[in-house]
RNA sequence: CGCGGGGUGGAGCAGUCUGGUAGCUCGUCGGGCUCAUAACCCGAAGGUCGGAGGUUCAAAUCCUUCCCCCGCAACCA
């Protein structure tokens, strides 16, 4: 079995400044990652910047630069906002880089080659002053949906994709495959809509210049979304693979993305890929959307929720919890700020916070911080270790599965089972008789080791958390391993443990 | 007949595919404990599962029909 393991973000599309949902698909991506990691695998984690296209080339020329100035300025926004989210990706793409134009150029030859690509004509609806195009069903009253003026039946010269021809083979594979397409809802969707019959896909623009040359006709400039899917197998260094990454990581295990983008995603993407004769993803995830205090998110609204000053105010790690604990992995869900301190208060302060605090208290106040050596397991003692391996393989399989609010569940039950072992074995009673100094010992070294097991389970999710835990036990803070770190036992006897301060403090509203 | 999702105790949800004591989180109420960030642990109350009809020994769960809510309708995660 493979340990390698590859998961991708969307590339997002430089004409929209990060809010919530970038942040949301990208904090994902990486906690799948850093599970992976953990547990042994080496990790090809990408996301990166969409970049050519009209709308950014119309964009930069009313702020009166370059598309590329442009995109320069967006990209710092999305990869500061990832520093400060902790975002652990091993590769950043832009699509205006030289790596990527190359192996976009060499796919399509790849396609034309094969006889899959011809020249015709696009006809749809053209809005002159907005020099766009729109699909009948876009229109709005025979109208163009963004500027509201008429539009013309125009015809564009432009290169078609036979997608036609990889209609039955695609249904095949999707049938073939039930974990293709996930959520299940999802993957319904898309096999009623490609059984409706799939058509050519226009592939090129003569209308604007913004993009990748088509090769050998620089008339035309390549779809976006041609260019834009191909960053998945160009970030591993398609065509050439010099590193090898190519052979090492693709098919790739994961495209997260939101269900928006679901239909380039299981149908463009792949028979893209049917026709160049690679293999398919083993996995597209569409997650669902986020409303705000039970609006939709928009910019006229001006309801967009600002990644960068929900972190400043409430913390990374609260911010990370949060996004992937509130909604079940696939479905929409609502942010607001009650929910939000809601959680914080009674997940991470409560129960999480206070475990380690009134561990730690304890052990300072019966052992002076000096972790004692375990006595043998009594009742109490199996049947906490025993909820650990259960968890272990549990939170395992639905983290395979990207079942982040389960897997969280799972990991919720270990600190309930541990304040609950703290209340059925009462320390303070144990602490009055000198006599049960060891069973007092037993308890506070099986309290600490669990600790340290629910350390290691957080960690993916909230890394900081997860060191200062680690730190506060005495360990290596940036070795998260959960492979063969995993077992009962390995905090050392005699090991000195500071009483912590609050990891998080409950948040007082009026 | 455009497509999709949904209507389950005060709130938010799971359960519906593979019919058989209606479950979780929060909230409310009561109790326990005193190590801890007024935190933790236990218990209780509260639902005829949107309406109607049907299948069945048995339906939240299958079938029919109706009502209501929310998205989407080719490039916004």
């Amino acid at each position: 079995m493979s340990k390698h393991f590859y998961v991708t973000t969307p590339i997002y599309y430089v004409n929209d400044v990060p809010h919530i949902g970038h942040a949301y698909t990208t904090l994902a991506c990486d906690v799948i990652a850093r599970y992976k990691r953990a547990r042994g695998f080496e990790v090809f984690f990408l996301t990166g910047t969409d970049e050519h296209g009209q709308k950014v080339e119309k964009a930069a020329h009313a702020q009166e630069e370059t598309p590329l100035e442009l995109a320069d300025r967006v990209v710092k926004r999305f990869q500061a906002l990832w520093e400060k989210l902790n975002i652990s990706h091993t590769d950043f793409i832009r699509t205006t880089q030289e790596r990527h134009k190359k192996g976009v150029a060499d796919l399509f030859r790849r396609i034309e080659a094969k006889g899959d690509i011809y020249l015709g004509e696009y006809e749809d609806w053209y809005c002159t002053p907005c020099e766009t195009f729109w699909t009948e069903t876009q229109l709005l009253d025979g109208n163009c949906p963004d500027c509201g003026r008429p539009t013309d039946k125009l015809k564009e010269e432009s290169y078609f994709f036979r997608m036609s021809k990889y209609q039955q083979a695609l249904v095949e594979h999707i049938e073939n495959n039930p974990d293709f397409i996930q959520p299940k809802s999802r993957r319904n969707e898309v096999l009623s809509f490609i059984r409706e019959g799939l058509r050519d896909l226009s592939i090129s623009r003569t209308t604007f210049s913004w993009g990748i040359p088509v090769p050998g006709n620089d008339k035309h400039v390549l779809y976006v979304w041609f260019d834009a899917l191909t960053n998945y197998i160009t970030a591993l260094g398609y065509p050439e693979d010099t590193e090898g990454n190519m052979a090492r990581f693709w098919p790739v295990d994961a495209h997260v993305i939101g269900k928006d983008i679901l239909r380039f995603h299981t149908v463009y993407w792949p028979t893209f890929l049917l026709a160049a004769g690679l293999p398919l993803p083993k996995k597209v995830f569409a997650h669902g959307w986020w409303t705000v205090e039970g609006q939709k998110m928009s910019k006229s609204l001006r309801n967009v929720v600002e990644p960068n000053m929900l972190i400043d105010k409430y913390g990374v790690d609260a911010i990370r919890y949060f996004l992937l604990r509130e909604v079940p992995f696939g479905l929409d869900g609502d942010f607001s700020h009650s929910a939000l301190i809601h959680r914080i208060n009674s997940d991470l302060a409560n129960d999480l916070g206070n475990l380690v605090s009134r561990s730690t208290a304890m052990l300072s106040k019966y052992f002076k911080g000096v972790l004692p050596a375990a006595g043998p397991a009594e009742g109490p003692e199996q049947a906490f270790q025993q909820r650990f391996i259960d968890a272990f393989a549990l939170v395992d399989k639905l983290m395979n599965e990207l079942a982040f609010n389960k897997a969280l569940q799972a990991i919720w039950d270990l600190v309930g089972a541990a304040n609950k072992y703290i209340d059925e074995t009462a320390p303070w009673t144990l602490a009055k008789d000198e006599n049960l100094k060891p069973r007092l010992g037993t308890v506070m070294y099986n309290l600490l080791e669990g600790t340290r097991l629910i350390a290691l389970l957080v960690a993916p999710f909230m890394p900081e958390t997860g060191a200062s835990i680690l730190t506060l036990l005495g360990l290596d803070a940036t070795d998260q391993t959960l492979d063969d770190k995993d077992r009962w036992g390995l905090l050392p006897a005699g090991t000195d443990i500071a009483k912590a301060a609050p990891l998080f403090p409950r948040i007082e509203t009026e």
